[in-house]
DNA sequence: TCGGGATACGTGGACGTCCAAGCAGTTCGG
DNA sequence: CCGAACTGCTTGGACGTCCACGTATCCCGA
């Protein structure tokens, strides 16, 4: 995760504008495309989509029945890479990752601004580890508190402080404004994904 | 990170292939559900879809037009999760991730069945040393072959070896029959789906 | 011809994700 | 009432993904 995979959160130095020796004010910058998600390799653009040609392949072989679906499992794959290297380019001004918004919107959802771990990671859907991981991330940024919790002596509580507040407040703005309102796609493009998506959540157990 | 981000594949416990001494015939182990991907916690699964639930808090926050973004972003996250942990779960005993799977078929699919590795990376559309990663690791178990450029002195050829294609190709066709060809999402919503993200992945700049 | 820039890889580090194991606190049945 | 089973959390590992560097090689223009 894998995957999933992309996430940081230091100081990047060498902005790509430098490196290239760009001589002009980097004021404008202009974004190629619309937020691209991560194009590696210095070699030029593939001239065609390599998804579509390995269905192609798939064919080939004779596995027709299966094309499709390895289509959509690529498909899927690229498309979190993509909008996960969005989502985490917003934020990493702001020293978080996703992971790490996640629990903090979470938090702040909450009437109290506190959950126990277990509950946290069953919300994400995420392993337990993976909730201790961001919430020690969090609480040396000092955007959570961790607390014993006053009827489990085994459980902790998270809780969201006023700092962490204020930059999932900051982070939601930017994101609503830098990734998710930008119409990558349709409304109604949206809506079908979402709905497909549930299906399959539905289908693995992640709820009734 | 991101996610993948999720991946494994190293800690199998009952090493399949050798550790272990005869795992009893754990033939039946019956995989509860219809291959679940990735449910932790101990606690009973959640009375409610929590992605929705997100949603509901979204909106109730005043963020509406951003709403079905942020919905669409996670059950992406989740969507990911959930089918490379299917993948993987196929993948384990044959030693593979996805990621190596992914190099293995790329270079099966080539006449002479190697590629420079910035080709590779640039085909599968991963960063240069995630490829050398999973070359290193594909060639440990003798299923690829590290060989100099003929022509170019700084590039590496990766080559499949005749041990990688009949595992390619046994990891190919329980693929098939374990987790793309059963039915999870209609034909219509597959085609639906690698189509929306086909349009995401262009505007990412993927490919022209 | 020659030197600077571009390109190809590998390495080390940061992160997130998962698993397994270990420790402590809770529950429940005999 | 006590011990076994269960929970909740943390730690240490493995893995994949990305970035920043360093090194070797290639290529092109002065």
């Amino acid at each position: 995760m894998k995957d999933h995979p992309a996430r940081r959160e230091g100081p990047r130095p060498p902005h790509p504008s430098q490196a290239r020796g760009e001589p002009r004010d980097g004021a404008i910058e202009a974004r190629r495309g619309p937020l691209q998600g991560g194009r590696f390799s210095t070699s030029p653009p593939l001239p065609v989509d390599p998804i579509e040609e390995a269905t192609r392949q798939w064919r080939a072989h004779g596995w027709d029945d299966a094309a499709d679906g390895m289509a959509a499992v690529t498909s899927l794959m690229r498309a979190q890479a993509i909008v996960l290297s969005r989502v985490e380019e917003v934020l990493r001004p702001l020293g978080l990752s996703f992971a790490r918004y996640e629990l903090l919107m979470l938090l702040s959802f909450t009437r109290s601004g506190a959950l126990p771990m277990a509950r946290a990671g069953a919300l994400l859907q995420v392993h337990p580890a993976s909730v201790t991981n961001a919430a020690t991330r969090l609480e040396a940024a000092g955007l959570v508190r961790r607390r014993p919790h006053p009827d489990d002596g085994r459980a902790v509580l998270v809780e969201i402080t006023e700092e962490g507040r204020a930059v999932a407040d900051k982070a939601t703005a930017e994101l609503n404004a830098g990734v998710v309102r930008p119409p990558g796609l349709t409304e109604e493009q949206v809506h079908t994904q979402v709905g497909v998506v549930r299906e399959l959540r539905r289908g693995a157990g992640d709820f009734p």
